[in-house]
DNA sequence: GCCACCCCGGGACATTTGTCACCGCCGACC
DNA sequence: GGTCGGCGGTGACAAATGTCCCGGGGTGGC
């Protein structure tokens, strides 16, 4: 019996997820979450033998999760199942350690299988994908330049986000003009949105 | 027994509401669509007693396409199942027809049950939905003003939403400027990130 | 008829944004 | 030791953005 914790943020989804994973006669769902707290809570008192995380939670990212189960609870397996297949995603969850990462398209049964596979040891990924993470090359942005282009996205100005990063305005705006040219755009927003769409931030 | 239509673009999460959809005895799942074209064209052939739309899809509006299917199919009831509660989803939807609102939390079960009550012609909303909706007001934007905001979302300048629309660009930074005074906000980027969560556009 | 609102545009202006050159400091790598 | 890159900052400048005037035309309500 395969020890399963499941963790989406969309009850929902969540909550179809465990019903039709249970009808598996070799699948046992022992733990769900909706925040990456949730999960690293029910990880450490339920000891499941796959965690299936989704990417993105309200209160922070399964990629990070991911790397702390990693650290926490080595004989867990982690599946990585996104809405959005970003090339920077499949990267960080390789290097969170994730055994494989899944795109939520196709049908549950795929998913029912992937969870056998990832916990033979076997590396699931969706070929396409991998395809694509190698073609689009490593992430170009540096550690500061990603947290001014995460302040970009949601409209704040040069000095809102010069403020919250302690920083210069100055330096703000060098910064942002740098991530710019890296992501080969015409402004803050462009860049914000490539970078977002290819998993960098 | 009850037929429905389903119309969802995340594939995993349309194939795992049919399967448990069919399970419910008096339910039976006659089509599946992932796009807002192949929903109505599956409706037009499956005639089905309650379409179940989500919102977000890539070639389109859930809520549009409820509009059209209330002049081409009167008979349907529809039902909208969206990842947002926003409250201007909500109006829109009411405004297109639709006899029921549900966001993808809570359970399937309540999913089933709404289908029901739908049919029996039923008002189904969720109450806090409900409420939410009638405290932010109505849409403030005129068309221009969402056409123009629509643009800001991706980085557009306004050179290029002017090209876009076939207008001059002293129009569209007034209609800019206009957008922004009346969502309150400082740029054109918290101003199409608020009428974005709040279902303006 | 008047009023309000939307549509479309022009011009002027202050502010913000994006770019570039340059500075020092540090750590890593060869 | 030199070089490169990242980090933090300054100053200057062109371009884009946001705001405020103004104009005209249309439509719908009272």
């Amino acid at each position: 019996m395969i020890r399963l914790l499941l963790a989406e943020d969309q009850g929902m989804m969540r909550n179809a997820l465990a019903l039709l994973l249970n009808l598996e006669p070799d699948i046992d769902v022992v733990a769900e979450a909706g925040t990456t707290a949730e999960a690293l809570d029910a990880a450490l008192r339920a000891r499941p033998d796959v965690a299936l995380l989704d990417i993105e939670m309200p209160d922070g990212s399964g990629l990070d999760t991911a790397a702390t189960l990693r650290d926490e609870l080595p004989g867990c397996r982690v599946l990585i199942l996104t809405t959005f297949g970003r090339p920077g995603y499949l990267r960080r969850a390789m290097e969170a350690g994730a055994t494989g990462f899944l795109v939520k398209d196709g049908p549950v049964e795929h998913l029912a299988a992937a969870i056998r596979r990832v916990l033979a040891g076997e590396r699931v990924i969706d070929p396409a994908l991998a395809a694509a993470a190698l073609s689009a090359g490593p992430n170009p942005l540096s550690d500061r330049e990603r947290d001014v282009l995460h302040g970009a996205v949601d409209g704040a100005t040069v000095a809102d986000i010069a403020a919250r990063l302690h920083l210069s305005e100055s330096t703000v705006r060098n910064y942002l003009s740098a991530a710019i040219g890296k992501t080969n755009t015409r402004n803050r927003i462009e860049a914000a949105h490539r970078a977002r769409s290819n998993g960098w931030i």
